[in-house]
DNA sequence: TATTGTTATACTCTATAACTATA
DNA sequence: TATAGTTATAGAGTATAACAATA
């Protein structure tokens, strides 16, 4: 009743520019919308996945170990999520920033806005472009960046924790696969 | 530079009452914020996942298979979330669900008048404890709840397509094998 | 008094549209 | 003209604080 708009706000350019920011290898758009062929939808092991998610789901440490973190540092999840991408990539674009972090780049604008504030982020011109705007961890970002990969770790370790020895291999060996079959199948956007 | 305020909104009651709803089986609050116990912290197998984690976190399509769901209902991320655990639990105290979706009591009001306005939620009162109020699905609200539900389940095969049988039945014991270890040392709240 | 939700307020996230600067 | 970002605007998510109704 707070709001007499019954519409949300998450809205994406469907008519405008395709290749504006949103173009990823797996282009199905709707991805299901309405027209499901009954062959390739879902299957017995999708279902079974799905359902042991949802089970996992209700644990709620498990679902999202980011939530302590934030909380202790006073950080959004978005603003986690930015810091750790320019931690990992070193110096980078905010467009390619904000694919990474799967928002627009108007949007972007103002994370990385309030980051610069927090003295986290600096902003510097691309030379070679100078359209472009570079956004690289101040001193104080590289040292949180730290702190809270550590604490990715510890949360990661307690995970591990839950399996035994053979089953942590057994997950590392079946992640690498993905990633092989990923990489030949496609590339990581703008890499 | 839009916003003067440096400090993000993001804040926990951590001086008030503890058993508010944000109490978890894992309460080491703070997780790693500067007392990092260097014998338990990571460890070899902890870091080779975080980084199996970025890497497959550089293919979006993989790290966010709801985005393309959000985009072609025209729902925001919570709305989803919420709606999930809707179709998945029945009829649910709305406190009970702002725990599933990760939210505050205060929030999940906000986020129910939505979905209300939506037509895909109705609240009434619980009978028994004239205090609660009792959220569920429309008839409207199932059938989305369905058509989400068989998006994830493509999403999922997607996914699992890129795994040979037998890992799919190696990740299928994993994921079994930690449910029950987490059943075992503790319980999902409040089922 | 304690608990369940809601209301009021403030800030962040997010997208659309219009704009500036550079290629 | 096309591309990289920013500004302006609006709605949704989120928390804190204060409040109402019920136990």
């Amino acid at each position: 009743m707070r709001v007499p708009a019954n519409r949300p706000a998450l809205r994406v350019q469907s008519g405008g520019g395709v290749g504006e920011e949103e173009l990823e290898f797996n282009e199905e758009g709707g991805v299901t919308d309405d027209s499901l062929s009954p062959e390739d939808a879902s299957t017995p092991s999708s279902r079974r996945l799905h359902e042991l998610i949802i089970q996992l789901g209700r644990y709620r440490s498990l679902r999202d170990p980011l939530h302590g973190i934030c909380e202790s540092k006073q950080l959004t999840p978005t603003q986690i999520h930015a810091l750790m991408w320019l931690g990992n990539d070193g110096p980078t674009h905010v467009g390619v920033l904000a694919q990474r972090v799967g928002i627009t780049k108007k949007t972007i604008t103002g994370v990385v806005d309030r980051l610069e504030d927090m003295k986290l982020v600096e902003r510097t011109r691309d030379a070679e472009d100078r359209r472009a705007v570079v956004a690289q961890l101040t001193t104080e970002g590289v040292k949180l960046f730290n702190l809270i990969s550590r604490s990715v770790d510890e949360g990661l370790r307690r995970m591990l924790d839950l399996l035994p020895p053979d089953d942590q291999e057994a997950l590392f060996g079946l992640l690498e696969r993905v990633l092989k079959r990923l990489g030949e199948s496609s590339e990581p956007q703008s890499l």
